[in-house]
DNA sequence: TTGAAAGCGCTAACAG
DNA sequence: CTGTTAGCGCTTTCAA
């Protein structure tokens, strides 16, 4: 691979000719832009963009961390992302963490090394603050609710659409109501159960015990929720839960055991996918693309040296055949 | 941020010694070592993992080529190939195509930048040969099977899984036979045409050109195929679908319209899926998830330097509601 | 407009 | 065992 200074030996100029040729800097006579131009062509030149980015002191090159890229939510994720990456002509590592707080530190060290000019975290092992601490290496943006002030993050309303999701069901007619957590949204399930605890106790209802699950992220933890919904002894009549493969699950299991789903059990479900969309699965939906979407213009801001932003993106409750409102209406 | 010449001066050792104490080098004296690590934690140093690639000539990082993230087929190939990477210490990077072959090209050209050290190819706008060009920069694997002799590659047995696909369908007292492709898995088509055409001229069965639908991907496609299925004139009594999603489609549109698929129609899809599993689709399934790890370890054998290599892989039939056997046998 | 030269931060051959 | 020194390939002052 022949390297600038062959480039400009050739054409019969000074590398840092070739150079300002590369980076389209004014001041270069035409005569001697082309025979540079040409010299590149006839030895088929291409600049190695590691010394590129190490001259320059950065990569060009963004990290975003996920538990795991097999699963609807974070796949339409990073397509958000990747659109707005590409049209900066930014590109992309995927971090796969299972959500093992080692593995987030490879990837916060990744940062550090100045493999990544910066981290998109959809992975939560670690503390926000532990994390926060490495904002010093370049942009961090969390795509949870965060009450740190010192970072950008985007997020879906979430608890408020939790809220909504209760009190549909709520309006049901349901009081004894399940809440299946897939953990998708971030370790602090905590105000999530805030909510459903309030609610229920704005019911009159006593929660029991086994009417929180938490876990369940696959279309076959569905199928299994079904089962322990079952086995409940204490079985409520209707479940919210935040991830629609999950929701799909339950959805056919209870189809092959003959369980018609709707009166009750209700089921709500999260994100609208094509599948609750064709299975007629009531659901909040969430703008999971879009949330790529700004979350990477928040760190194209954050690299700009724009200070640290909120977004909160807003979802859509979707009433289909799996929850069925009293009195008709 | 501290560089190698800090640390060198701080531990009163010349930067050799310290390169050698992070590169694990024997033949350093025990307290000069000790001297560098004290130094290297005092200053909080990391070493400049772009500084270090321009030097060794190599960037630690792989390329993976696709159409989309945004499926699961996909999803599931990047999942094998993640899994053998990361036990390497290697990184990824995503190229999204959507089949356009200028992206295509741009991945390539990232290869010849030296921004990744090789190329995984599972989308396929540029012809193979086009492709192979590149080569010279690094190893390039295939993830469709090809004719041409080198270059690895790792493929299910399409064909042939096609072939038995269509020979199932015949086993169950099927002749008119439609199918659905979804050009996953190559530009070359062609073959499975020409499977297609043979078995149905052995069945003494004239096709009909509306029974050959291409570009189905999607559960949504799959919903769309059930509504095409319905307007053919000449109505096929078994449709081959080569992806699941669509299947899945096809299946939860004919339910809605309480039209029992088995018998006939019958529909045998492709990849089995959770999905595919749970709504009990016949389907043959692929081990994709194994294609991206074989597809990984073949891209280190080449890093290595061995003979490129061709691997086929094996699938499986898995009969389930939507195919019925004749003779219940 | 142009070029010489000093980096960017690390590695490795070579000499001791 | 250790250090000197010349790279890796490109960018960017600075002076002309």
């Amino acid at each position: 691979m022949p390297n600038i200074r062959e480039i400009a030996k050739r054409a019969g100029v000074s590398v840092t000719t070739v150079s300002r040729v590369m980076n389209h800097h004014p001041y270069v006579k035409e005569e001697k832009r082309e025979r540079v131009l040409r010299a590149m062509k006839e030895l088929k030149y291409t600049r190695n963009i590691q010394a590129v980015h190490l001259a320059k002191g950065y990569s060009n090159m963004i990290g975003i961390v996920l538990p795991t890229i097999d699963h609807a939510y974070f796949s339409g994720l990073v397509t958000g992302i990747a659109e707005k990456a590409q049209a900066c002509g930014m590109h992309f590592a995927l971090f796969q963490t299972g959500y093992d707080p080692l593995k987030e530190k490879e990837a916060l060290m990744s940062l550090k090394e100045q493999r990544v000019d910066g981290l998109i975290f959809c992975s939560n092992a670690l503390s926000d603050q532990e994390i926060l601490k490495w904002q010093e290496f370049g942009p961090i943006i969390f795509c949870h609710p965060t009450p740190h002030h010192e970072c950008s993050s985007v997020s879906i309303a979430h608890d408020q659409a939790f809220k909504e999701g209760l009190e549909h069901l709520a309006a049901c007619g349901h009081q004894r109501i399940a809440i299946a957590l897939a953990r998708i949204e971030g370790t602090n399930s905590q105000t999530r159960l805030q909510v459903y605890q309030e609610m229920m106790r704005s019911l009159g209802q006593d929660i029991d015990e086994e009417w929180i699950v938490e876990g369940k992220l696959t279309l076959f933890d569905g199928k299994q929720l079904f089962t322990e919904w079952q086995e409940m002894k204490n079985r409520p009549t209707a479940l919210l839960i935040t991830n629609d493969d999950v929701s799909a699950g339950f959805l056919l299991e209870a189809q092959r055991h003959h369980i018609k789903v709707g009166e009750s059990p209700a089921i709500l479900g999260f994100q609208n996918e094509q599948l609750s969309e064709a299975l007629g699965i009531s659901s909040i939906e969430i703008p999971i693309k879009r949330m790529g979407q700004e979350a990477f213009d928040l760190f194209h801001l954050s690299l700009k040296g724009e200070a640290p932003e909120k977004r909160v993106l807003p979802f859509r409750l979707i009433e289909r055949t799996t929850t069925v409102l009293k009195n008709n209406r």
